[in-house]
DNA sequence: TCGAATTTTCAGGAGTAACTGAAAATAACG
DNA sequence: CGTTATTTTCAGTTACTCCTGAAAATTCGA
């Protein structure tokens, strides 16, 4: 390979992991996990743990754990070489897939836990005759129901196909 | 207000302030600014920066600077009262409204600065002629274009009107 | 079954984000 | 203006999440 284009994918490669493991934090998703994910998204073959704590200057501990978690995400898999004894990793690599599997994760996580006790909050007041509990009442019965909406949605929207849905959903929004 | 009431009332809004502190951690907005923008939103009444600190054990400094940065966001308007020195504050109260401004938001001080270093390190490694090179470059390019697309369609879900949207969606995704 | 290679765990440490409290600044009133 | 109520700022502290490194556990070949 060239020198310059050698060069070229280095210093991209760098500025695509600082990236990627900067936007993770907004998203519920810690540095590191997500600067493995995107390490392993780019490169063309499956890397073992030592690859990866090389490529990013972290501990044996740190790899390994995060490397679990993407595994338990479903972000990455384990992958066997015949005849080596030692793991490797692979990413997810079809975008819509990635988008998929952290949308139902997330939602998982997050809303399901959460939908009974904003049920709950809006059934125990219900009924309430004061301003403040009528208002608390209406309040979180909204919010309720559209936090259960926006689950529905996002579930059919995890389940559906890109080529089927994205031009559906573009031309709806012309 | 019957006793009973009272109670539920009171054990329904503890609930649901810790609830929806506890879910905007995985939402890159912090617990404390979370959980007033909650305290604001089942609130009949606009609050001082007193009542906020009282009702959530906080401290003014900490009061004040999420106060101040949910105006910023768009979550909450300062209210003035006449006869009044001091400022109140209210909640948007809509729930798809706040659902829009935290997508446009959220659209605007992350993917916005992210895409064009994305696409900068597309462009960076086109035409790359060894298979490292080649991958890292469909892998990003492919990434980069979903980014965008995301980001168009959010704006323009964002820009819509839920009673027009809602309905239009949940028939596509019958 | 033993020993080397590899993975997993976890106690302690480092780094970061968030909070406090009080002082400084600002705004309103007489 | 001077005084007082209120808001804003920020240095120091706290609380938390994440990371390290080494020891323990596991796995696999001989």
């Amino acid at each position: 390979m060239p020198k310059a284009d050698q060069a070229a994918l280095e210093g991209a490669r760098e500025r695509f992991l600082a990236l990627w493991g900067a936007l993770a934090n907004g998203w519920g998703i810690n540095r590191t996990m997500a600067q493995i994910h995107a390490l392993l998204l780019v490169s063309a073959e499956p890397l073992s743990t030592d690859e990866v704590m090389e490529a990013l200057a972290i501990s044996r501990g740190n790899a390994n754990t995060n490397l679990r978690e993407l595994v338990t995400w479903g972000l990455c898999r384990k992958v066997i070489k015949v005849g080596e004894r030692r793991e490797y990793f692979e990413a997810e690599k079809d975008v819509w897939q990635i988008f998929c599997i952290v949308a139902r994760e997330r939602k998982r996580r997050e809303i399901d836990p959460a939908l009974p006790i904003l049920k709950e909050c809006a059934d125990a007041t219900e009924g309430l005759r004061d301003p403040e509990g009528r208002h608390f009442h209406a309040q979180v019965k909204a919010l309720s129901d559209f936090v259960a909406l926006a689950a529905s949605i996002a579930e059919r929207v995890a389940a559906a196909e890109q080529s089927k849905l994205v031009p559906a959903l573009l031309k709806l929004l012309r």
